[in-house]
DNA sequence: GCCGTTTTCGGCCCGACTGTTTTCAGTCG
């Protein structure tokens, strides 16, 4: 196994060098099609379900799609050292910040190469400064309107470069498209791109309509009242910034034209890139405006994308899985996974209380609970040694336990499990002595303080919690927190793999600023063959809806109804519980 | 540079919008 200095490569690292040479090679103005291999084997690896670190050397780097001799030997360089020649060579011939330039709207390689070879521009900074010097006014191919859209582009470039959340695009596209419908009566509106395929981060919003009167439409949403800026306005589509900086595409196609337009606008770019192919190789053509016969180019099919993945000898793939992780193989061969659905959950199995930092008593959430049609839920507070949430001892346990008996026989039609949310010490110890512990139908152990401990410190915790027979569920195993907290080190690899062997659940934390595990984790962790259990984290009863976006990121991770713990009835789960304590 | 149950050469997804290009390149979706 081939190892750097001290820490392994990972995949990320690899495709982001693959990244930066066909970038640079763009820049250089290298043959599109040889740029394009090295961005395509870029985003391979960055797909991948197993670790290149493991790869035992060129011959079995080889046998990947997209990596041929010449990426086969820049990856097994970059394993030995971080680094390969070949980029090595690209970074003397141009500053690394040069490519910072790429990441303003509006400009790309070509423009990158002409200011860097007669201006001498090296980065973001140079070309300001050039700017200010009026130094762009005698640049071909940069005019006046060029050089405000560059200054423009620079200022989105410095104040927003995160992505949203889920939640919080969600929210502004509901509200986009129902003003939309508002002022217009458009019934075929509906939100695409990344939001509908429910990746965890979103770029832009991206909406489309079906309409006979797109200019009209178009004309509309260029006046929504959250429209600080029209970034582009045609026939078919425009774009918008909001004043906090949020991009909004709107696509507008004929009626007739609306599965084949939102196939296309639904993405992912490599997914339609892979179907596309699929069309080419049977004779046809597809794009936004439908299926058509090469040859003739002759219309075939366009109203639904049931009917295009059907002409093309597709299953049809659902959203979440258009990421290009080889459903478009499995689609061919009728072997896509029936992922998890929202009506299959019978519980959320991670909320809080008023007992610990909650808004909401225990009844108020069983009673939520059991309005959203829940067999069960899961309550977790805090345990004991999390004063900040001011974390149970014995004593108010104690009194929570009598309060979910007395409920559970009182309420009817929901029942509430005894759970807790156990602290993982710098040692992998948990809260509570054993029968203490005992008494809970289940726990959650996660996480809550020494984030910053090494790759291997953290790896040897999990693993003593997890040995630990009362340890049913490991909480936001990673404890990323989008936007604000990086995942802590650990080797996932090592961790999924003693999850299977002890047989812990690993839960996939609802809560849309976490989604830990988050989709490509659980996607790595199928071939382990571990259960999972999604809870929202909730700290009121309005949190509790947020288990949607467990659902998806599940659904993302290609999990099955019996994956997740969720869908389970109440006796299997409970059954499921007592397992791990039974065997160790 | 990569790839191939029709190909080892000749393709590589396909189209919209903008700007200054007088006929289309650059960038983006
Ligand atoms: N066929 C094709 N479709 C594309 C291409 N680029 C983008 N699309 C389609 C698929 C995308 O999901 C959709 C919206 O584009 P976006 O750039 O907004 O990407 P997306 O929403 O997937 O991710 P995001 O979260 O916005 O970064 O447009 C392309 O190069 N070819
Ligand atoms: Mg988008
Ligand atoms: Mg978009
Ligand atoms: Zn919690």
């Amino acid at each position: 196994m081939p190892m750097a200095t001290g820490i392994t490569v990972t995949n990320q690292d690899i495709a982001k060098i693959l990244r930066e040479i066909a970038e640079l090679l763009e820049i250089k103005g290298e043959t599109y099609f040889k740029t394009l291999a090295y961005t395509r084997a870029a985003d391979t690896v960055d797909k991948l379900d197993f670790n290149l670190s493991e790869v035992k050397g060129e011959e079995e780097l080889r046998q990947i799609k997209n990596i041929g001799s010449s990426i086969a030997r820049n990856i097994w360089e970059i394993l030995q050292d971080r680094e390969c020649q070949k980029h090595r060579e690209l970074l003397l011939q141009f500053p690394p910040t040069l490519l910072e330039l790429l990441e303003i709207p509006g400009l790309g390689p070509k423009r990158a190469k002409a200011l860097f070879e007669s201006r001498g521009v090296r980065s973001i900074e140079d070309l300001v400064v050039l700017i200010k010097d009026q130094g762009l006014r005698d640049l071909p191919g940069f005019g006046e309107k060029t050089e405000q859209n560059i200054l423009r582009g620079i200022e989105q470039y410095r104040r927003h470069r995160e992505r949203l959340t889920i939640f919080r695009a969600d929210s502004i596209s509901r509200r986009i498209v129902e003003e939309l419908r508002r002022r217009t009566g458009l019934e075929l509106i509906s939100p695409a791109g990344s939001l509908r395929r429910m990746r965890d981060t979103i770029g832009d919003i991206d909406i489309l309509a079906g309409s006979a009167e797109r200019p009209y439409v178009i004309g509309e949403f260029c006046n929504l009242s959250s429209a600080y800026e029209v970034l582009a306005r045609g026939d078919t589509k425009s774009s918008i910034r909001t004043a906090d900086g949020i991009q909004i595409d709107l696509r507008v196609v004929e009626r007739d034209r609306y599965g084949s337009a939102l196939m296309y606008f639904t993405g992912s770019k490599e997914h339609n890139v892979q179907v596309r192919e699929i069309a080419v190789a049977l004779g046809y053509k597809l794009n936004e405006y439908g299926l058509f016969e090469r040859a003739s180019d002759r219309l075939v099919v366009s109203a639904t994308e049931e009917e295009i993945y059907g002409r093309l000898g597709l299953q049809f793939v659902h959203p979440y899985l258009r990421e290009a992780r080889g459903e478009v193989e499995m689609a061919k061969e009728g072997k896509l996974p029936r992922i998890v659905s929202l009506e299959e959950v019978r519980g959320d199995l991670h909320v809080h209380s008023t007992y610990t930092d909650g808004g909401n008593s225990i009844k108020e959430m069983a009673l939520e609970a059991k309005r959203m049609g829940y067999e069960y839920v899961g309550l977790t507070d805090h345990a004991l040694n999390l004063k900040v949430a001011s974390g149970l001892t014995v004593e108010v346990l104690k009194r929570q336990f009598e309060e979910i008996d007395y409920l559970n026989e009182k309420l009817g039609g929901i029942r509430i499990l005894k759970g807790s949310e156990l602290n993982i010490g710098l040692d992998g110890s948990v809260d509570y002595d054993p029968e203490i512990l005992a008494q809970f139908d289940f726990t959650v152990a996660s996480i809550h303080g020494g984030f910053g401990r090494s790759r291997e410190e953290q790896t040897q915790r999990l693993i003593r919690a997890m040995e630990n027979p009362y340890v049913t569920i490991i909480g936001h195993l990673t404890g990323r927190i989008i936007n604000k907290r990086e995942p802590y080190q650990l080797d996932l690899e090592a961790v999924l793999e003693k999850a299977a062997e002890t047989g812990t659940i690993l839960e996939i934390n609802s809560f849309p600023d976490r989604l830990d595990l988050k989709d490509d984790d659980i996607f790595r962790a199928r071939r382990y063959g571990i259960n999972f259990s999604l809870g929202t984290d909730a700290h009121s009863t309005q949190h509790m809806e947020l288990i949607r976006f467990g659902v998806a990121t599940a659904g993302r991770g290609w999990l099955e109804k019996k994956d997740l713990i969720n869908t389970y009835p109440l006796p299997e789960l409970l059954k499921i519980f007592g397992r791990k304590r039974a065997r160790l």
